[in-house]
DNA sequence: AAATACAGGACTAATTCAGTCCTATTTACC
DNA sequence: GGTAAATAGGACTGAATTAGTCCTGTATTT
């Protein structure tokens, strides 16, 4: 299945979390609230902080809050925060949007308008479009252990 | 990183191999021409013959060639035929292309616009462009081999 | 000064993927 | 009709990746 990773689908959940509080909050409080094991919060919001979608204070009361507004947080971004570069095959280029060897790479040839239609469509979904897609079934996101539970 | 299994490019350049040559050829001989172990190669053409993108026929002199058009085939097809469907996250859903529970599902909901948009990227890219795109570069693609001997 | 919380990175366990091989069935050709 | 060529299906193993945990250090508040 072409699918991405589970640490990437947790992000979403956090950043989710993170967005309807407006507030700091700390990385084990925002476990609590979600029920993802405490050390994986960290570990993503790691990533998610040297991505630059959020921004984090240390220290007592410190925590995470969005770096910008949930419409300006990409799918794109996300997936780039937590897995690296979006390229469908591998590739040396781990920069910017393109490989200085590609001329000779009989590979990426093939695949890059693929790349580029897959970032385009992963740049329209934004954070906010996620929240209005789950409160359009009515159902708050912590409600996933309870529905879980047979 | 955010990309397709290996298997799935392989496809593609096997699937280029046959739209090249019109002929009938024997998943060795296809093995051959491209450089890709004989055995990989057999398990590959199965999926894509059980997915309806290539055609098969048994028996001697039999083989593999496309069932439609380079153009008529998408990337979309591809990689359900190697991978399974195309859904962002894991899901109950195995079938066509909405699942029965999503109503009830806090992980869905939020993933549908992506799947959808995902979809329509890939869908967008045929096996044309493909070729066309690795001719643009003039790089024919047994060269990959070359090429990585350093 | 002490407590709180993030930063970075090493490490292990679990899962998934890639690759191989075996047996059965179908078809061409002599 | 018999033999050889080729696909169909599926079981199995080893390799690679991912998920999850933990430890040590640094910054900040009180
Ligand atoms: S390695 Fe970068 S284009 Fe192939
Ligand atoms: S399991 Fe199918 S929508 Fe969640």
């Amino acid at each position: 299945m072409f699918k991405v990773n589970k640490l990437t689908d947790y992000a979403t959940v956090l950043l989710i979390e993170i967005a309807r509080r407006k507030v700091v909050q700390s990385s084990q409080h925002i476990a609590e609230q979600t029920g993802i094991p405490s050390p994986t919060v960290a570990k993503i919001m790691k990533s998610l902080n040297r991505a630059g979608l959020v921004a984090s204070r240390r220290g007592a009361s410190g925590g995470y809050s969005l770096e910008r507004a949930a419409e300006l947080i990409t799918l794109a971004d996300v997936i780039q925060a937590v897995e690296g570069p979006i390229a469908l095959t591998a590739c040396a280029d781990t920069s910017d949007e393109h490989c200085n060897i590609e001329s000779i790479c009989p590979v990426q040839g093939k695949w890059n308008r693929a790349n580029t239609a897959v970032r385009a469509a992963l740049t329209q979904v934004t954070l906010a479009d996620m929240v209005a897609d789950m409160t359009m079934f009515g159902v708050p996101q912590h409600v996933a252990q309870t529905t879980a539970a047979e």
